[in-house]
DNA sequence: AGGACAAAAAATGAATGCAAAATAGCGTCC
DNA sequence: GGACGCTATTTTGCATTCATTTTTTGTCCT
């Protein structure tokens, strides 16, 4: 075994054939016709998913193997995705996975609040009352999920619901910006299945209510402020459960 | 004269020295350290400042010879200002700079006034009364540029005001984003220098009076009101600027 | 044996080369 | 005379190559 990169178990296929045509919702979205494009595409979900430890290097060659290709579209998808906070890139020392820090974390938290935040409100001008049942309707549904303690339903429901109230904003820049931090944290996310503390999950449920009510009554800057303290105390639950040791993850031999 | 850019008297140096150390608030700061990273500094100025027409072709090549390097750091430069929306790439027919509509622009402008709106609420938190104290004397310029009718003046100090209030919510992703999305729109300010109707001018001045009281009290729910519809004002005013027709662009021949 | 130095190995950064696609140029046909 | 189609040139996308820098390894000296 020659690789540094912990196998996890990632198929690696040789060659660079794309199965699924992949929706994504990024200002170009032809990025899956040119090689450059589906190695950003592959290579950021690569990162995303924790397949390269935080802080450690992001090796070109072995990633070149692994996608079949040549340094340079590689090399290509790197800058961007530098340039998206995701990696780093040292001079000369090549490219590491970004750690993020606590107030890196707080500070991306903060930003989504705020991008939430502006949604509520510009929401609040566009929205119709089908999208508004329709997020009712999502409402009920992770009501239930939670009643019955189904966490991961919970959470899809939840998710559902903050991009239904990003995307009836009905601004296309808001949408990407906003999917654009969101996977910076979907890393953190990804390992960090926090929000099991039952007090915050009902306070959630109450943040959730009061979300749905002042959408109803279209009360702009009063659901700014709703969805800003929403984000603002899934930041404090979410770094307090970051804080907290964990075993979950398997330690190296 | 083989060039097809149109020659406005752009320094055009051949060798990549640069001058002067900038100091970019980007994610990474190396950028001048490396060959790329100089370039992406040195295109996205070119870009933003208009040297390619909207919509037109960015050759390659002839830049490839203007900053006096090969395409391969040229080409990665492209990547990322096409991921941070200036330029977009279509396949195998290179990159052109991106076209703003009346759409993009009125969504660039609200996600600003979101931004701010953020940046004023969490600024709320932290801010010193030295910071307000700096803020307020900023004011008191731009309020005699205002009486004297100086525009230019006028323009700096309150940019200046905005920025302080940015750097005084304590968020580093927070600033990067917004100096990432006032570029994009740095390129239409450029050459429309709205805001001149004395009407919106004296309206301004009352919101900015009244940010300047929400902040003293740090009143974040407030301020961030006052914000997002001060931003929108500006907005309105900025498309009504550029709805209108303007003689002030040499026709072309 | 441990550390410092030096050379080898590998990796990075940029340039060049090559195949495929697109654009333009030109002739032909209707 | 204009539209269509074919070829030549340019341009793009990626692979390969070359020069530097970094990292590792091995050796020598203390």
């Amino acid at each position: 075994m020659k690789s540094t990169i912990p196998d996890t178990g990632v198929p690696i296929t040789p060659s660079a054939t794309n199965g699924g045509d992949r929706q994504e919702n990024r200002q170009d979205n032809r990025h899956e016709a040119s090689l450059h494009g589906e190695i950003l595409l592959r290579l950021r979900d690569y990162v995303v998913e924790g397949n390269i430890p935080d802080g450690a290097r992001v090796p070109e060659r072995q990633l070149c193997e692994m996608f079949g290709i040549s340094r340079t579209p590689l090399r290509e998808a790197l800058k961007v995705l530098a340039a998206e906070g995701l990696i780093e890139l040292l001079p000369n020392r090549g490219a590491r996975v970004r750690q993020l820090s606590q107030r890196d974390l707080e500070e991306l938290f903060d930003v989504m609040a705020g991008l939430e935040s502006l949604a509520g409100r510009l929401a609040c001008e566009a929205i119709t009352d089908e999208e508004i049942t329709a997020i009712e309707q999502l409402h009920y549904e992770m009501y239930g999920h939670y009643l019955h303690r189904d966490m991961h339903g919970y959470f899809q429901a939840n998710q559902r619901i903050h991009e239904s109230i990003v995307a009836a904003a009905r601004n296309e820049t808001l949408k990407t910006a906003y999917a654009n931090f969101a996977g910076r944290i979907r890393r953190v996310r990804y390992s960090a299945n926090f929000a099991r503390k039952r007090q915050r999950w009902a306070e959630a449920m109450r943040e959730h209510e009061a979300i749905l009510d002042a959408l109803r009554r279209r009360a702009a800057s009063e659901l700014s402020d709703i969805l800003f303290q929403h984000l603002r105390n899934k930041r404090v639950a979410a770094i307090e459960h970051l804080a907290e040791p964990h075993e979950d993850t398997p330690a190296a031999p």
